[in-house]
DNA sequence: TGTTAGCACTCAATAAGTTCGAGTGCTAAC
DNA sequence: GTTAGCACTCGAACTTATTGAGTGCTAACA
C-alpha cells in the first residue's frame, strides 16, 4: 500500500486536530470539520490505511485514531506549515529584552520564562559554551586584609572568581603588580597550560611564594571541576495543565527529572550541530519523556561560543509556533550577545 | 470546659498518628496503638471534647478525627518532644559540605537540595542579605580592546560586575590608576552616596570622561534595580508524594507559585527576627498554602548578614524532625560562611 | 472501481445502585 | 468515671446498567 496525496491530507487534518484537542479524533470529526469532500466512511477506509502504514494508533477499538511518534516525524518534516505567531507575542519578546540586563544568568532566567509564557510548555535555556576558553586578564583584588579575589578574564568572556588567601598583608599596588606578572605569563593560554606555567612562576617568585601557591590551587581545582553551568528552566507547571500529566505519578517523575539540572542539560544539550532538532517521543531517549516531545535551537555569542534553547512540551505540541518561538529568541539572544555592550 | 492532662495525651497520639499517617484516625485507633488503658468509648469521649475545644476536625461524621491548625500550633509550642535525627542524616550533612564549595550560589542551591532530601518536603534557601553595602574597592579590569569590566567589592563580600564601553583603549597600568582614584573616593560610601560622589569625580577627571560616565551610569542602575537575589528551591516534586497533592489542580498552583521566586522569596523571609518560625496553614497568609505549613530557620555570615532556610510541607509535617534538620544545617551555613575560607 | 449509506458491534465513560466497614453518639450497666 | 453495646452515618469500593462515539463490514450506487 502506498501513501498518497489525499492520505496525506486526511492524516494532517487528524494531527491539526490532535494537537488543538488532544482526544483521539474519530472518522466523523474529519468529514465535518475539515470539508474533505468525503464521508466519514471513506475517512475510515483511508484511516484504516494510515494505521496499517503505521501513521496512526488506536488506543481501543472505540476510539477515534491518535498520531503515532512516525506521523509527528512526517508532520515536522514535510506537512507542517510555517507557523506564524502573532505579531504581539513577537513584540512581547522584543520588549522583554529592550530593558538593560545584566548578568548572563539573569539573561537566560529571563528567556526561560518569555518561551514558556509564550509557548505554555516547560522551557530550558542552558548558557552558552564552546571550545575552551583561554585567559586574558588575570586580576587580583583586595577584598579585606587577608583575602584577595581573583577575577580571571577569558576570550570566552566568562569571569570565575573566588577569593583567595593572603598570608601577609598586601598592598593594592603589589597586588597590582602581581597581577600584571601574572597576566603576562599566562595570557593565551588555557587553564591545563596555566597549570603547568605558574609552579615556575612559583620558583621564580619567591617573595609571594604562598600567594601564587594559593592561586595555583584555585586554578587547579577550578581545572579539574569546572562549575556547572546554570541552567534555567521555566514554565515547569504548565505541564500540569495538559491532561497528558492528569496522573500524578507521572507528572511527579517529571518534575523529578526538571530538578536534576545536570541530566536535563545533558539530554537538553545534544549533539549541537543542527539549528533546530525536533526530538519526538522515543526519539527522546529519556524513559520518563515517552511521551514528549523536545525542541531546541541554538543562539551563538560573538566569541562562537554556542547556547541552546529547548521546549520541552507533550508529543502533540504545537511544533510550528514552537519552533517560531525559539527561531525569535535565538535571534533575540543571538543579537543580545553579540551586541556592543553585552555583559560577563 | 478545660483541657486536661488526658486530653493532651490523647491529643498528641492524634496528632503523632495523623503525621505519620495522613489519614483521619479514630478512637479505636488510638486505644489500640498507644496503650492509653482506656477503651475506645472513652477516647471517644474525650475526642468530642477535643473538638469542641478547636483542636479536632472531622471531615464528616463517620470519619476519624484530624488536627486543626490550632491542634498543630499547640503542638510545636508544647507537646512535640525534640526530635533526634538519625546520626547517618546528620553525617552526610556533614559530608555534603566537607567538598570545597566555591560560590555563594552553589552552597545555597546545595543546601537546599540537601535539606529537601533529607525532609522529603520542599525546601527554600535564601541567599544571606543584610544592611546597606559599603563599598571597599572598586576595580576595572581590561577585557577587551574597547571593554573593561567593573568589579565592586563591597563590606557584604558581594561583588557585582558587569563590562563597560570604553571609548579609546585604554592601557591596564592607567586603569589601575583610575581604579585607584576610584576607590579612594568612594571607600566606605554606600552606592547611594557613590551616586552623589561620582558627578564631582567627572568633573575633576576630564581626560577620562566617558569612562567614569559609563561607570556612574552602571552604577545608577545598580541602585535603581538591584539584582533580585538568586533563591535556591529544592525538592517541589516532593510534594507530590504526599496524597494533599494528588489533586493536580492544587499542585499547579503549589508549583506556580514556587517558579515566582519573588513572591516565594517574600513569604519565606517574613520578619527575621527569630531564629526559628513555625507558620501554619492559614498562618501562612498564603491562599495557596492554606494546607501547607512553613518552618524557617536562619544563619548568619561573618559580616553580620542574615539569610534564610525555609521547608515547606503538608500541615501534618514532621515538624520536631524538620527543625532539628533546620537546626543542623543553619549552623553548617553559618560555619561555612563565617569560617576563613569562605569565597565571594 | 471508488464512494457511501446503513447496520451490527465494541467498549470507555458515566451514572445509579449496593454493599461494606470504619467510625461516631448515645445509653445503660458496671 | 468507665465501658460494653447498639443503632446510625456515610465515604469508599464494587457492581451493574446506560449511553454514545467510533469502528468494520457489506451491499448498493455512480
Amino acid at each position: 500500500m502506498e501513501m498518497d496525496e489525499r492520505k496525506l491530507k486526511i492524516l494532517q487534518a487528524i494531527i491539526d486536530d490532535y494537537i488543538l484537542t488532544g482526544v483521539p479524533v474519530g472518522s466523523r470529526t474529519i468529514s465535518r470539520k475539515y470539508d474533505m469532500g468525503l464521508s466519514s466512511a471513506t475517512i475510515r477506509n483511508e484511516m484504516s490505511d494510515l494505521e496499517e502504514l503505521g501513521y496512526l494508533d488506536q488506543p481501543h477499538v472505540s476510539a477515534g485514531r491518535v498520531p503515532s511518534a512516525k506521523a509527528y516525524r512526517l508532520y515536522v518534516d514535510s506537512l507542517m506549515k510555517a507557523g506564524r505567531i502573532r505579531d504581539d507575542s513577537l513584540e512581547s519578546v522584543e520588549r522583554h529584552f529592550s530593558g538593560r540586563v545584566h548578568q548572563m544568568e539573569d539573561v537566560i532566567d529571563h528567556a526561560a520564562s518569555v518561551i514558556s509564557a509564550l509557548t505554555k510548555y516547560t522551557a530550558v535555556v542552558l548558557p552558552p559554551k564552546g571550545k575552551m576558553p583561554r585567559i586574558q586578564t588575570v586580576q587580583l583584588v583586595p577584598v579585606s586584609r587577608d583575602a584577595a579575589l581573583v577575577v580571571v578574564v577569558t576570550d570566552a568572556g566568562i569571569v570565575r572568581d573566588s577569593t583567595i588567601h593572603l598570608s601577609a598583608e598586601v598592598d593594592s599596588d603589589t597586588l597590582y603588580a602581581i597581577s600584571r606578572a601574572i597576566t603576562d605569563a599566562l595570557r593565551g593560554h588555557t587553564l591545563e597550560e596555566a597549570c603547568g606555567i605558574l609552579p615556575e612562576m612559583i620558583d621564580r617568585m619567591r617573595e609571594n611564594e604562598e600567594l601564587l601557591r594559593n592561586l595555583y590551587g584555585f586554578l587547579n581545582e577550578r581545572r579539574e571541576s569546572p562549575r556547572r553551568p546554570h541552567v534555567a528552566i521555566g514554565g515547569t507547571s504548565n505541564m500540569l495543565s495538559y491532561p497528558e500529566y492528569s496522573d500524578v505519578e507521572k507528572a511527579r517523575s517529571f518534575l523529578s527529572l526538571m530538578e536534576t539540572r545536570d541530566r536535563l542539560a545533558s539530554i537538553i544539550d545534544g549533539n549541537g550541530e543542527m539549528a533546530f532538532t525536533v526530538r519526538i517521543g522515543p526519539e527522546t531517549g529519556v524513559p520518563e519523556m515517552v511521551d514528549c516531545s523536545i525542541v531546541t535551537a541554538t543562539y551563538s555569542t560573538r566569541n562562537g561560543q554556542q547556547g541552546t534553547i529547548g521546549v520541552i512540551g507533550p508529543t502533540r505540541m504545537q511544533y510550528s509556533r514552537v519552533l517560531s518561538i525559539l527561531n525569535v529568541m535565538g535571534h533575540q539572544l543571538t543579537d543580545l550577545f553579540s551586541g556592543g555592550d553585552e555583559k560577563q
